[in-house]
DNA sequence: TATAGTAATAGGAATTATTACTATTTATAA
DNA sequence: TTATAAATAGTAATAATTCCTATTACTATA
């Protein structure tokens, strides 16, 4: 992968970003520094970190959202404010159930959990 | 909820299908007995029918799928195939374990779980 | 039964999110 | 430097979903 400073700039608004934001959001941040950056660029930069493994994709209903945090964990959203709060469950036992239950080979467990967060 | 003979098509469509098809796939299906049907209108009764808790919306990766299982289940995902099997994992430990830890109030828990499956 | 009022529903248009395409620019290695 | 392959901006296309307005099912009244 050769260097752009359209993708350094990407990455470093993801990975300074704790909100998990969308790709439109990631698009608007980076005009204000590369004022006509192109949103298939975004689009594009990001589902490349993303192969490497430099930052995470995770889906909310059906639009994308962007993570910095690449370690497997879990998500709990607020159906009232629609925040999204990285938790971590141990899913080591699952991926055993699963193997010993159905014979499947888990490489991902996503936990995705709704409900009312503690600020309402 | 009035009778509409578009919405009985859907609800029978999604209840007779057991490959969690997505909102395209029933609009074509709907179109071989009812040819002018609305994709909109299709969305529309999918979406009803699922807050009345007739069918479930699933989510793989950022388009919905429907399923007739309205019992709260998890889902396995194979990468090679693309098949998505109706598992259940245990989730009331970790209702309580959010609760005692976050505060946050669960009232839904999916697992997702990608890998390969059995057949490979 | 016929009719009128109304709120739910339908079809199709519009919007939103994402991907594809192409001419041009740029990073990098020889 | 220059060759070249990768990346970009800009735009068009596609995919997924939601919105808008005419139509229709249902209810109450005559």
């Amino acid at each position: 992968m050769r260097f752009s400073k359209q993708r350094e700039l990407i990455k470093n608004i993801v990975q300074t970003t704790n909100s998990h934001p969308t790709a439109d959001w990631i698009y608007k941040e980076a005009k204000k520094k590369i004022s006509n950056i192109s949103l298939g660029t975004v689009y594009r930069n990001l589902s490349q970190l993303n192969q490497d493994g430099i930052i995470n994709i995770i889906y909310d209903n059906n639009i994308a959202r962007y993570d910095w945090n690449t370690v497997s964990h879990d998500h709990l959203k607020c159906n009232k404010c629609g925040d999204i709060t990285d938790i971590h469950m141990h899913t080591e036992e699952l991926q055993k159930k699963v193997w010993n239950q159905y014979k499947f080979e888990a490489d991902n467990i996503e936990i995705n959990i709704t409900g009312i967060c503690n600020k309402h």
